[in-house]
RNA sequence: GGGCCGUUAGCUCAGUCGGUAGAGCAGUUGGCUUUUAACCAAUUGGUCGUGCGUUCAAGUCGCACACGGCCCA
């Protein structure tokens, strides 16, 4: 007993349960190489479902097909080991009585989440579960962490996020959520691939942070003593690209913004930006609606998404309702009117308690009304346009008012979905909207743009009519995989890290 | 930033009126060996998130803090 210490390696998070794993490992180590990787694998779990999951007990028997297989060991019911790689489960049985004493010894100190490699039959059980009959066996990786509740899972939210590894392993449901993440990200590229577009990445490190208006990460380049920011879009690098000739580019990939954390924000998130030329907004809201449909099929076989209660057909032609319609439709007793001056929307805003601030352009005010009072309520699909040019700094002015540019945002479910326009390809109306960032930017608007001079030289060079948008993959990902917070589609989602006890 | 809720064994959870810690699973030992949350018998396992306080006595009451969840901003 004496003898018996604590080989903790870190101090405080050991347990019986590891120090018993830890022990078989010792042996393991004396009896040769502990983490054997010449184990050859010749099938998976899913080939062998799929081939004889309907062949009968005796097919089989004739069959005697010979496999070998190799995965985590969840289960253990008496001789009977299921294991799981990378593809799905399968039985296997191992009964310690028909093998030799040193190798039964062997089978008795297997651990869930071991990791064995099997050669044996494929037969089925009286109960008629496929099964492989294990002629041999090798441990490939031994576990030295005790698995979570073999019924219940990994429940706990936080653990599920910190330590997606484990749930991965255990939690069925979390797995598929990432595949079809993965699926929505291939299919998106095959769509616009099919369409002509290229794909292409721009920098993530900016000197000047553009193409939304967001605060900005900040990091500093050692050898150039200089600051840098963190994307918070691609979005004046890809219209770059179009002025250079490329006339379809997409990018999909990492923006960062230097905001809270909810349910709907992380600070680094994935968004598609692309860019098509001759093109207006109209075209890409055309375009959203078959994407989304496109998506819906190839995920689900139909054009149907439930979301948290909610059914969304994506056959079905959106909505759409402009800034000033969406708020007359849901501010009850609102009219046209009350939007139009400034003293009628700050009176209109005040009677729906909307938070905001008397010196902000009337387009600001009102978009503080629809974020605050319609968003939420725009359950169906809805296409919102006519944004107001003071909140729209890169799109396209109205050609009948001058006040709006050509503009939509998707809302589904309350939430924003994507953002698209005809872009401004004016260097010179450009140059004024920069200026008047910059004027919010020194009056307080720590979200305002910098003034890019070389995007305004690039336009001077001449962009040809475009029309752009930007998909919250994320935001889209939780869509279509019934997800409540943006958490459960991030592998590894932004935690604040646990303080060590004093 | 504000409000509410949560944090107890490796996992999932109970814990009464404040009286000194419980279950299931996992683990260990033995049995069984075509099972299906396998079964049968025995059994190990606790810094009750952290700190301070009230009390003869705190998982339980109070305060502060940390992390998380939900709602609001």
């Amino acid at each position: 007993m004496s003898e018996q210490e604590n080989n903790s390696v870190d101090g405080n998070d050991e347990n019986k349960l590891i120090a018993q794993r830890r022990e078989k490992l010792s042996e393991l180590r004396e009896q040769g190489q502990a983490f054997p990787n010449s184990f050859k694998r010749l099938h998976d779990a899913s080939n062998l479902v799929a081939e004889f999951a309907d062949k009968s007990k005796d097919e089989l028997e004739k069959i005697s097909m010979q496999v070998v297989l190799a995965g985590r060991i969840i289960r253990i019911r008496g001789p009977f080991v299921v294991i799981q790689d990378g593809s799905d489960q399968i039985q296997l049985y191992l009964n310690n009585k028909s093998f030799p004493e040193d190798l039964a010894k062997k089978i008795k100190s297997l651990d869930l989440g071991d990791i064995i490699g099997v050669h044996g039959e494929v037969f089925k059980t009286n109960k008629d579960e496929l099964t492989v009959r294990v002629a041999s066996f090798e441990l490939v990786t031994k576990s030295l962490r005790p698995l979570p509740d073999k019924f219940k899972g990994l429940t706990d939210t936080e653990m599920r996020y910190r330590q997606r590894y484990v749930d991965l392993i255990v939690n069925q449901e979390s797995r598929s959520v990432f595949t079809t993440r993965s699926k929505i990200v291939a299919f998106i590229r095959r769509y616009f691939d099919d369409l002509g577009f290229m794909e292409v990445e721009t920098p993530m490190m900016q000197i000047i942070p553009g193409g939304a208006t967001a605060r900005p990460f900040i990091t500093h380049h050692n050898a150039l003593d200089q600051d840098m920011y963190l994307r918070v879009a691609p979005e004046l690098y890809l219209k770059r690209l179009v002025v250079g000739g490329f006339e379809k580019v997409f990018e999909l990939n990492r923006n960062f913004r230097n905001e809270g954390l909810s349910t709907r924000h992380n600070p680094e998130f994935t968004m598609l930006e692309f860019y098509q030329t001759y093109s207006r907004y109209e075209d890409l809201m055309d375009l959203t609606e078959d994407l989304f449909r496109e998506i819906a099929k190839a995920l689900f076989g139909d054009s149907k998404v439930t979301y948290q209660g909610s059914v969304y057909d994506f056959n079905t032609a959106f909505d759409r309702l402009s800034v000033k319609e969406s708020i007359c439709r849901f501010c009850e007793g609102v009219k046209m009117k009350d939007l139009e001056t400034k003293e009628s929307l700050v009176e209109t805003a005040n009677r729906f308690d909307v938070r905001f601030d008397e010196s902000w352009a009337h387009g600001k005010i009102l978009m503080e009304v629809f974020d605050q009072q319609v968003e939420s309520k725009l359950d169906q699909p809805t296409f919102i346009t006519q944004y107001p040019i003071e909140v729209s700094p890169l799109a396209r002015r109205n050609e009948e008012n001058p006040d709006i540019t050509d503009r939509f945002e998707l809302i589904i479910g309350g939430r924003e979905l994507a953002n698209g326009f005809s872009e401004l390809n004016d260097p010179e109306d450009q140059a004024e909207r920069f200026k008047a960032q910059v004027a919010e930017k020194d009056s307080g608007d720590i979200e305002a743009m910098h003034y890019d001079e070389d995007y305004i030289t690039a336009l001077e060079y001449g962009m040809p009519p475009t029309a752009g948008e930007g998909i919250g993959i994320d935001r889209l990902v939780m869509l279509f995989t019934d997800s409540a917070s943006i958490k459960d589609v991030l592998l590894f989602p932004h935690m604040r890290p646990v303080q060590d006890g004093e």
